[in-house]
DNA sequence: GATAGATTTGGGAGCGCTCTCAAAAATTAT
DNA sequence: ATAATTTTTGAGAGCGCTCCCAAATCTATC
């Protein structure tokens, strides 16, 4: 394979270097009948243009990185994560975009990984799932560097960066209200660290709820979670005592593990306990266990957050945007409302 | 921000832009006096090498690509996936690799996303998860182009290509003479898809476990799923009228649809049923069933076919390579030893 | 049919780095 | 001290592409 380049298309073809680019890059500015040659000779060749050339010619490399950064490498094992990558991935072949994924576990992997992600030539722009106080750090320096970025999830500090999220307070509001509406007196909510906004909005969306409709909140009805199954499940422990009769938690997974205490205890569910989750994975509809829960349009999410990124990094420097999702209330089996349908 | 090259760094220094090349990859004969000067002015000016200009003229990346085919993007959501990144993830850190993630959904993206995986100046070589009977295109594709690849799975034409696998038939067999061993007499399998090796492999341990202890392979004790829960669910009704007294499912997910199933149809577990799933994955333990299963080192899994890769690509066209992990058996509760313990 | 204007093409100068080769400097041997 | 080695350095030629600018070709106009 003598690797083949620009150059040898442009002499078996009788053009110039300029020519085949032009044909390359579908400038307008090229007769038909040349196109078709130029098209011709490359197809039956085979040739493909060199990436790295590309790249160092136009400063474009047609790629955008995903950082994950360690405050969720914990995490990433959680439904969450294969869909929002599956959204984020259809929209970068979409676009005919690269994916560059950097998954980082530790603090010092994430300083060592730094320079590959920031280096000129590489990245066109980034996505940096976050919401997590520690992430500010890495935020912070792509914004430094003049890095089109775009945050999944609100970050902390959102004056000065994109990000696209989902309305967490409203989603969180809604199915609080719900159980509330069902009669449900001493509602309990199980919810996510406190050092993510996730965390945080979904913990003032249910006291929200529970102030419109006059309900006391209760310090003893609020117990962090992590969004796992066992955290899920020592936080309903913790919260047995003092008798809720429904839970709302951050998260299926967390719910799940939350409803598998409860049932060790000896309480029905729905009857003695309704619960809600957030999510909507299968796991919520296709277990023994029919969630109800807040479905996010994950995938959607991962859609939107690259589009809204090939936007920022096409279209040059524009004041920060934001884009916010809705969600949609599921309801099924556990919180005790299917009697009414 | 001036955009910052070698050149600029020599000049500063007083030395050639050779040298600065030297020292940034650690070539061993530079004085060390010099070495220092240079570093530190580097590190003075915040100087990163261009990536693509670097590609361009030493022809390597230092990208991998991890294919994910259109066979996979269905199961993406399975546990499986984020631990199997996981590895890849770490292992890439590790060696200062970056990742780029192809997740293809239909065959049109497959097609349309393959110059970028095979084009030139872009990967140094891919990981293609695979084992289905779809992926031979892009896995004959690659070879022929004389990419390094390192296949995630034993392929079906596995000839000359290098992989690496979990010894699938060897666990399998284990899980079923672990049933056999405890007494059970009428042990069915819900299988992976026919049309992958997994499937295939652990079908054949199965029956490898059954054959050697004088049981008969029966038929209808044999159902094809999915790797789905609710694929678990329907095979394990479709397997009730049979009456097993076991059930090797070939994963774990399936196993909780089928317990699920059995549950429904009012058997006890493990009493009258028992279980053995396949991976290993947190909510075989955290769940209100502790499963009984084969744990797969799937981290481990990653980052070993990250170093397979790796040296493939740094030491050349050597002839195919295959690395076979082992599995664990993992005993909980819904295989019936218990009692035992 | 000559001229102004638009359209299409080619040449050349980079983009920022690596790598070979030969020159220069430092080291050792004589 | 000088010659013979060895170590360290610099110059220059790419890597394969894009993109600006000027030259060539074509079209429309008077």
């Amino acid at each position: 394979m003598p690797t083949l380049t620009l150059e040898d298309i442009a002499r078996q073809t009788g053009v110039s270097r300029s020519t085949v680019s032009r044909v390359l890059n579908n400038h307008p500015s090229v007769r038909e009948e040349v196109r078709q040659r130029v098209l011709a000779a490359i197809e039956a060749s085979g040739y493909q243009p060199h990436a790295a050339a590309r790249t160092l010619a136009s400063k474009r490399s047609f790629t955008i990185g995903l950082i994950l950064p360690q405050s969720v490498s914990f995490f990433f094992t959680d439904p969450y994560y294969p869909h929002l990558i599956k959204g984020i991935a259809q929209a970068c072949n979409q676009h005919d975009y690269t994916l560059a994924l950097f998954l980082v576990g530790t603090r010092e992997e994430e300083e060592k990984i730094f320079p590959r992600i920031s280096g000129k030539g590489f990245l066109d722009g980034v996505l940096i799932q976050s919401g997590h106080h520690g992430d500010q750090w890495i935020i912070g320096r792509m914004l430094d560097i003049k890095m089109p970025v775009v945050v999944c999830g609100r970050p902390f500090r959102s004056d000065n960066v994109s990000y696209i999220d989902v309305d967490n307070i409203r989603a969180a509001h809604q199915a609080v209200s719900h159980l509330i509406r069902l009669g449900r007196q001493r509602i309990a909510t199980i919810t996510g660290p406190f050092a993510s906004t996730v965390g945080l909005d979904r913990l003032e969306g249910y006291k929200k709820a529970l102030q419109e409709r006059g309900l006391p909140i209760q310090e003893n009805l609020i117990v962090e979670g992590d969004f796992t199954e066992e955290g899920g499940y020592y936080a309903m422990q913790r919260l047995l005592p003092h008798q809720p009769d429904a839970v709302f938690a951050a998260s299926d997974l967390m719910a799940l593990g939350a409803i598998r205490a409860a049932k060790e205890a000896g309480l029905r569910v729905p009857e003695q306990i309704a619960f809600v989750g957030f999510d909507d994975f299968p796991l919520a509809s296709s277990n023994e266990i029919r969630l109800t829960t807040i479905r996010q349009p994950v995938v959607q999410f991962g859609i939107q957050a690259v589009e809204l990124l090939i936007d920022l990094i096409e279209h040059g420097h524009q004041p920060p945007r934001r884009v916010i999702l809705d969600t949609e209330l599921i309801i099924r089996d556990t919180c005790g409302a299917a009697r009414r349908q």
